[in-house]
DNA sequence: ATGAAATATAACTATACACTAATATATTAT
DNA sequence: ATAATATATTAGTGTATAGTTATATTTCAT
């Protein structure tokens, strides 16, 4: 059907949260347990967003050793571009959030 | 919450019926009637919608009598523009949908 | 080999949502 | 006033979804 993919992708970015993960990947990639710490939401939830957000091809994942790496993947993708152009950049991002999380584990 | 409107409009937008709805506005405006007989569903539904995109800022209400027309509201919102830009025009849209419906009824 | 850390998957739950049918409200025509 | 048409609202239902806990898998270090 016509604007199925289009609506399947959209709806994927209509979640606060997928929204603040893409906002995070814009300033460079990060692995799941960084995002963990971020967000301050359980390893399971951030891997399923993580799993959406790839299956449809709005992500990249890269395995380095132990950790899975993810990065934006929407240089073909203008309109995913125009709103991520609207969503504050890392750093607003991390001090809204700021849970005093450490970025230890993962290098 | 910092990302919750962009979200919010974003989810609206994830949603094959809404889509369709914006991308016939994307040409000239529409009452109700003439969208249910397009979109092929209930009157209510197309009512739900169009209130929940209008709640958003996303389109405008015009009653002329006894119809009302819905006409598109985005000139302040670039990242929207963008994503309708990409949806089929109204003419292939119609022609996708072609319920040979009529639009006898309201001018 | 074994244990620890990172990630993924499965099972479950509570909530949100799209749709329909039924009803209410509003406008026009007679 | 009454009927007819257009739209909105309410109530109900089935499904989708975001989150959790529990468990499995993968990788590295010892």
């Amino acid at each position: 059907m016509f604007n199925m993919e289009m609506a399947e992708k959209l709806k994927l970015l209509g979640d606060k949260t997928r929204l603040t993960i893409l906002g995070l990947l814009k300033d460079k990639e990060w692995c799941v347990c960084d995002l963990v710490e971020i967000l301050n939401m359980s390893q399971p939830g951030v891997s399923q967003h993580l799993r959406k957000l790839k299956a449809q091809g709005i992500v990249n994942e890269t395995r380095r050793g132990q950790w899975v790496y993810y990065s934006l993947n929407v240089v073909d993708k203008p309109y995913i571009q125009t709103i991520l152009n609207e969503l504050p950049d890392t750093q607003t991002l991390l001090s809204l959030l700021k849970q005093n999380y450490t970025n230890a584990s993962c290098p």
